[in-house]
RNA sequence: GGGGUGGUAGUUCAGCUGGUUAGAACGCCGGCCUGUCACGUCGGAGGUCGCGGGUUCGAGCCCCGUCCACCCCGCCA
């Protein structure tokens, strides 16, 4: 070995000692005679003294260390002399004394410089990436990742999961997302798809009697990405026989709870939060709501029925909803500080929003369309107080609901109610488990087509009429009120998991392919295989899959899955630093049948 | 596909109403400096103002197009 200890292990306890130590010129200060130079490894830092009076040929080649260099230095521990102790780094107690030095590699100027703060552009950052991951604030972030991913595994393990690798070439699925596609040399027109999660062949393990199964498995969605979205990203991936959805959540739950406390040492408190669907929608807007502050939403078509507003009445009699939420404190808004709040829910599909401020009574432009006791009753139903500001959307359930939870989200940010180091966990249960498409008009599964109804839905299910012969007006009165064995987790308004308990018999599984307008003859095509084996004893089985960089990004407090991902993509799906996509060469699209016809 | 913000030195940015030689900080290079840790200090180098076109006597600045990055919508669980 070229050194004893890491850098940032270097102790008191060697004081006295003779240490090997290697890693990289981190900053150096040089004073003419005496000359610091912190060496940086995978560890942290420490400082390294060259004095001319103790060996004046090491102290001039110290002088020509550079950032970046990557040097050994043997030398003696000590104690700092009084006066020069730095309190603010680990090992600010201490210095080795430099006896010799090797500079093992020079390193030419950086294109960015090596400190947390940087504030170098991420396509510069990830050009560079070997360089960023040198920042300590991104290593510590993969650093967390290794340990969660560590928990998980050993957690897992106790838990009788088996660890079990599914195909990364399989095959195209045209539900859901857009599929990443590998053409097969051997078959000339035929392509593999990369999978965009397991979900096939974890169902396919428990008819195999696995019984409990999970993987740490990379999955792709050819769509475009977001902050909390990259091309490709890793799940755990778990699934297991012979339980019910409270088993899931609570073998998950047990999982969460130690990846906390092995990664920075938070105890949970359990169980989490549970909210039905429908009460996170009437509450929050949204099926991932972020608990970490109230702000509620509130209907009030029931109050605005009574008021003369021509918009709040016109959309109820279009059979939709005004919602309302309270903007604690914010009756001191300007003119354009709401309009800035408008022109927020209107690019989420409002038509406006509708504000009372509690200032003196009831100040708004739309005051004089309620009589007083429609007005006391909108303060009442928000929980109004003097100096608060209400905002109102009056639109489709959707529509309000949409635009207002993500209002929520940007007032609970402008009000400062996030602090750091809450973390809000809740399951969000008992989906629907069909989803009116409007653009295409028909139901569609509204987390896959694989998920149980619930235990007493399943006589309707089974004898509800086929979708495509329903009046759309009849919609509500059979599938949409269907509900599924579907959970989703939820963590500080990120959904950071989803799951459910599966469809384990053929004729239900039939049944749902039929209800989803999808031919036996296209089911058995693209999932052929699965049906197959659920004729062949199948037992009854569900699962969960967590998106692990978005649950490390929480963990680690970064902003984005990038910050957790050792090589990420950008926004247009390339990697700066390999320079991926490619074009690849005639022959070898030859060799795989493809002709290239670019549309510019 | 759409909206927003940005692109000027290695980096992060400033650059007025279109007007002489495009600036600052940090970094880099060199000198000085024996206790610094954001070391200090003196000096120096460093620019295709994203790219293409246009308007103008004159464009970093105005106009059109285009590319890239980020955030968001659509899309995606």
């Amino acid at each position: 070995m070229l050194r004893d200890k890491y850098c940032g292990e270097v102790n008191e306890q060697d004081i006295g000692a003779t240490l090997n130590i290697a890693g990289w010129a981190n900053k150096w200060r040089d004073h003419g005679g005496v000359i610091f130079i912190d060496i940086r490894d995978r560890n942290g830092i420490v400082q390294v003294v060259f004095n001319p009076e103790i060996n004046a040929d090491i102290h001039a080649l110290a002088h020509r260390v550079r950032s970046e260099y990557v040097i050994q230095v043997a030398g003696e521990v000590r104690k700092r002399p009084e006066g020069t102790v730095n309190p603010s780094i680990p090992t600010g107690q201490i210095e080795i004394v430099a006896r010799e030095l090797k500079i093992l590699n020079e390193c030419k100027p950086l294109p960015f410089m090596i400190e947390d703060e940087t504030d170098a552009s991420e396509s510069l950052r990830y050009k560079h990436r070997y360089l960023d991951l040198r920042r300590p604030v991104i290593r510590k972030n993969l650093v967390i990742r290794h340990k969660a991913v560590k928990g998980i595994r050993a957690y897992l393990d106790s838990q009788g999961f088996l660890e079990i690798e599914t195909p990364m070439l399989t095959k195209s699925t045209p539900e859901g997302a857009r599929d990443y596609l590998v053409p097969s040399r051997t078959n000339p027109g035929h392509f593999f798809a990369l999978p965009q999660s397991p979900q096939l062949f974890k169902q396919i393990l428990m008819v195999s009697g696995m019984d409990r199964y999970y993987q740490i498995v990379r999955c792709f969605r050819d769509e475009d990405l977001r902050a909390d979205r990259q091309p490709e990203f890793t799940q755990v991936d778990m699934e297991m026989s012979f339980v019910n959805r409270e088993d899931v959540m609570t073998i998950t739950e047990g999982m969460i709870k130690k990846v906390f406390k092995d990664t920075i040492n938070v105890e949970l408190s359990m169980p989490f939060q549970r909210l039905t669907y429908h009460e996170a929608m009437e509450r929050f807007g949204c099926d991932k709501p972020d608990l970490r502050f109230s702000l509620e939403l509130r209907n009030v078509s029931g109050i605005v029925k009574d008021s003369s507003f021509k918009v709040f009445l016109d959309t109820l009699s279009k059979g939709g909803i005004v919602k309302g939420i309270n903007a604690k404190g914010l009756a001191g808004y300007s003119r354009k500080e709401l309009d800035d709040l408008t022109k927020e829910v209107q690019s989420f599909g409002a038509k406006g929003l509708a504000w009372i401020k509690i200032k003196n009574g009831f100040e708004s432009p739309i005051a004089k369309f309620f009589p007083e006791q429609a007005l006391e009753a909108l303060a009442e139903r928000l929980e109004a107080k003097e100096g608060d500001l209400l905002l109102f959307v009056a639109d489709s359930e959707k529509v309000a609901n949409d635009c207002l939870s993500r209002l929520r989200n940007e007032l609970a940010k402008r009000l400062d109610l996030v602090r750091d180091g809450v973390y809000a966990f809740a399951w969000i249960t008992d989906f629907p488990l069909f989803e009116w498409n409007d653009e295409e008009k028909r139901y569609e599964a509204m987390h896959h087509p694989f998920t149980s109804p619930m235990e007493e839905d399943m006589e309707k299910f089974m004898t509800v009429g086929a979708i495509h012969e329903l009046p759309l007006q009849n919609q509500d009165a059979g599938i949409a009120s269907l509900h599924a064995q579907a959970y989703d987790i939820v963590l500080n308004g990120y959904e950071i998991g989803g799951g459910s308990i599966r469809i384990y018999k053929k004729e239900v599984q039939d049944r749902m392919f039929q209800l989803l307008n999808i031919s036996p003859e296209d089911a058995d095509a693209k999932f052929g295989f699965l049906l197959e084996a659920l004729e062949f004893g199948a037992p009854p089985h569900g699962g969960i899959a967590l998106g692990l960089d978005r649950l490390v990004m929480i963990i680690a407090g970064a902003q984005s899955i990038r910050d957790v991902i050792a090589f990420p993509k950008t926004q247009k799906a390339i990697c700066p630093l390999s320079n991926a996509p490619s074009e690849v060469g005639p022959k070898q699209l030859k060799e795989l049948s493809i002709r290239l016809d670019i549309v510019e």
